[in-house]
DNA sequence: CGCTTCTTTGAGTGCACTCAAATTGAGTGG
DNA sequence: CCACTCAATTTGAGTGCACTCAAAGAAGCG
């Protein structure tokens, strides 16, 4: 599944637990491990100086996080009760220094969290509510697997969403209402929903904050004709 | 000034140029060098699915960008005409096999970005026009070491800042106007202001997008102990 | 069963948006 | 050097979306 994973099982490691809602690191504080997920959702987060907090993502079984030197730049919450493994950060370094696969790999895991961010950014900063409510719930039906009018779970609270998006959760709500008039959603119980027409929705995941994709050759095409300035920087660059 | 800095100097390294509006590297591309900044001013940026441009960040002499594998994150081009010194990343990368420091700092300069969009994000999404407008002055006047009064030069263009604040140009425009008359800031010509009064927007600056700063020790010591629900009730409002 | 937290709904408002057009400035070629 | 062109910026008018404030209902948890 993850390049990565293979090489930690090389690093000192053992099971951990936390309940919901326990903090596994926080920010700022001294890195001295690596995670992987094996059961449950983690959130990342920071608190910016009006107090205010941003979720920067929920990870899911599988996901690796942490790999953060020498201090912490996110806080990690576990959403719900958790099972992870911890690697020594330590051993992890001692590891990257006999393969050069794993120094890529470690800096890698790194660029995948920006590269979210990056494009979570973008959302937030130009889509709609609807629009982001709408990405977010199929990127979360894509990472459970589910397709449409499947059942997906929802293991963080509006709340959480209206952090991770930044959207209160009144307009969360509200824009669920109406999702679900529209017929694009229909919900089930509190923690649940399917997607009725994940059409142009998934349209948003394929390129963004999937792991490391590419964009599309379809959205560079769509880029260059929407806007003119890039095309034209593109066309003038030269090698030197 | 940068501890990766003089690791670099280790790896095989010429000197370039780009002129003001060049492609450095673009998106998705293979990466293959990193760069470090001699003199003039570097912007990092995707495009979204909707064609739209999100600035990411702006880079000046002495900033080190292009720690990225193995393919592009975000695309690099040129502000103003540029002087770079480019490093190869194989050699880069085999120079980290042979030691640990240059791996932890390989990490740490991709930590350092995702710390930065970070706090951009939680910018983005919480804080009004006025103060993000006062936040990014902030920064660049701390950036180019100009204190209050000092004239503080703008080498990117108003739609380039729109697109880093998720801001329209009209709206930058008039808030630019507004922070004049209420003498906040004064226009030294096209390219250039001053600001008047810092005070409150440099406590912005003391967390957030600067170089890996922990949060503010109030904030800190509260986390750490309880978990981040019970400070999101502690929003302290900036008035404009 | 009482408490807290989460969610929903309503009413009203203000900020940043879009659309449109004028003006300024920079760059280019005659 | 000057006219020309195009991009960047400014200004105005109007609007809609997501916000705040307020309060009631629903669900989890002891």
């Amino acid at each position: 599944m993850n390049d990565l994973a293979e090489f930690l099982e090389g690093a000192r490691h053992w099971r951990v637990r936390y309940h919901a809602r326990q903090v596994i690191f926080d920010e700022a504080e001294p890195s001295n491990a690596v995670f992987r997920i094996e059961t449950g959702c983690v959130r990342l987060q920071i608190i910016g100086e009006s107090g205010r907090r941003q979720i920067l993502g929920f990870l899911f079984a599988g996901d690796i996080f942490g790999v953060c030197a020498p201090e912490r730049i996110t806080a990690a919450e576990a959403v719900t009760d958790v099972e992870l493994m911890r690697y020594s950060l330590e051993s992890v370094l001692q590891l990257s220094s006999k393969s050069r696969e794993l120094t890529v790999e470690l800096i890698r895991a790194a660029n995948r969290l920006f590269n979210d961010v990056a494009h979570h950014l973008e959302h937030v900063g130009h889509m709609s509510a609807t629009e982001r409510v709408l990405w977010f719930l199929t990127w979360l039906a894509h990472r459970q697997g589910r397709g449409t009018g499947e059942t997906v779970s929802l293991p963080m609270t509006l709340r959480d969403v209206g952090d991770f998006l930044a959207l209160t959760p009144e307009t969360l709500s509200r824009v669920l209402r109406e999702l679900e008039s529209d017929r694009h959603l229909s919900r089930r119980g509190r923690g649940a929903f399917a997607i009725r027409q994940p059409s142009f929705a998934l349209r948003m995941l394929e390129s963004g904050s999937e792991p490391m994709a590419s964009p599309t050759a379809s959205v560079k095409t769509v880029s260059q004709n929407k806007n003119s300035e890039e095309l034209i920087h593109r066309q003038v660059r030269l090698d030197r």
